[in-house]
This record gives C-alpha cells, structure tokens and sequence, in this order.
DNA sequence: GTTTAACTACTAAACTCTTAGTAAGTAAGA
DNA sequence: TCTTACTTACTAAGAGTTTAGTAGTTAAAC
C-alpha cells in the first residue's frame, strides 16, 4: 500500500529522525544543506510528498509548519528491507544474509563481529 | 556510474540469468509472462534500458537479438545490496544484519538456521 | 509605516519508469 | 508470389522523481 522511499527522500527521514522533535524545513535545510546544495523550496516539496506518502505529519504552528515522522526509523527500515528482499532474493531474509556471507561483501573481522553478534543472540526471543 | 536497477528490470534481469544461454525478448517473454501479463514490445523496451544500463549485451543472429548478461547474478547482487546498504543503513552492512537480529523481522527459525549457516563460516576466508 | 526576510502554496520543467502501439522488414507457408 | 507471423526500431503517453522559481502572506527591523 505504501509507496517505498526513494533515494532524496530516505536522505530527508533520515535528517527528520536524527533531528528529532518536529523539525521544520529549515531545520531540515540547515542541517543537511548548510551550503546551499539544495534549494530550501526543494526540500520542501520533497518533505511535502512525504506526507503525501504516509511517513511525516505536517502541523503548522503559528505561520510555520513542523513535520513529524509517523513511524519510528526502525519499523520504516523493516519494511524498506523487506521490499529490497522481495526484490533482488525473492523475499528470503535469509538468502539476504546467506549472500553476504557467501560473496566477499563481508570482511573478516565483520564475519567475525557477526560471529559475536549472533551468538549473543537468544534464538528464543525472534517472532 | 552504473545505474542501479528498478523493481522490474530486477525482475527481468532474474529471468535471464534463469534461462541462462543467451535469450530472446520471446524467450523471456515467454517464460515470465505467459499469459501476456505483459506486452512484447514492453520487455522488448526494458531489456534495451538494460543494455543501455549496462546489465546486458545484445547480439543479433540473423533477424532476432540475443541478450546476454554483462555480469553474473552474484556480483549484481552485491552491488545493489552495497547500494541499498548505503541508502537505509549508512553503508554499514554490519548494520544491516544487526537490524534483521533486533527487529523481529528474522522468525525463531530463521535466527536459529542463521546461527548454524554462521557458525559454519570460517572466518578466514573473508576478502 | 515601510522595507526586508522568511515561510507557504502553487507551478513547472527535465528526467526516468512503465506501459505499449505502429511502421517496416524478413521469413516461411499456401 | 501473396499472405501471415514474427521481429526490430521508433515513438509516445502517463506517472513519479528531482529540481527550483514565483506570488503572496506574515513578522520583524529600522
């Protein structure tokens, strides 16, 4: 149902969720574009679009509006990686994690801190 | 440099590594679509978009192309995982695997099978 | 109070993606 | 040889993405 994010606006949610708090356009613009390498009405529009897609909220106060994101990066990074997933291994999460260990992506020391990590993981704790 | 692949041209490209030898827009058509899901000319138009990508090559053997993967499948994969790890988790494929152990997105199952694929691993063969 | 700065809403252009039609050529069958 | 089937190259329309300008409003500064 919901659109995927594309690229510019994965930037921009990115900036909203790190910044916290309702930021506004500027906010936005200051803290990602602080020289200018975009213009202030572009990263409006885009964060505009955003709410037309379901992932901000826009509430003006006073004369400005503030934008708040609707779902937590963490629940937004779950469904974006499952539409990836479906598309390039079929909509196996596994086959995702076989890939990297079984091409070179992965170096030796992130095999071997994955090692760790999933060791310390309790199998019983997953859905 | 190289463009990264959409939903369908994915679909398209899984398709002719499948069949694997080289097919025709027929071949491809015929095997993914045939019930005409789609129209000739369509794949005809995505497969050139490929070619033009750089994903494929084309040859024409008397009156028909023949497309041929540029890459193999593995190596494409890598890439677009680099590219969508750089997207949503700040190029940090660790990152990636960490968020599919939090998240409740991995089963019991799967976390448990991924423990085995893991341990199987040995961590000295990474690049 | 008039200018200046900031913000919003609206508009739009260039580009890509997805879809497919049409015209023209070739090959095979009747 | 005439027709039919298949292929290619070209074209195009509608939607979405990325970019940003303009007009109008409000608030602050002088």
């Amino acid at each position: 149902m919901k659109k995927s994010l594309t690229s510019l606006e994965w930037e921009i949610m990115t900036v909203v969720w790190k910044l916290g708090g309702r930021p506004s356009v500027r906010d936005v613009l200051n803290y990602a574009y602080p020289e200018g390498e975009k213009a202030y009405t572009t990263v409006q529009t885009i964060m505009n679009i955003l709410v037309d897609k379901g992932y901000l909220k826009r509430k003006k106060t006073g004369m400005v509006n503030f934008y708040d994101p609707v779902r937590k990066k963490n629940e937004t990074l779950r469904k974006e990686t499952d539409n990836f997933v479906n598309k390039a291994f079929g909509g196996s999460r596994l086959a995702l994690v076989n890939h990297l260990l079984d091409s070179d992506a992965l170096s030796r020391e992130e095999i071997f801190d994955l090692k760790k990590m999933i060791s310390g993981k309790d199998s019983n704790t997953g859905k």
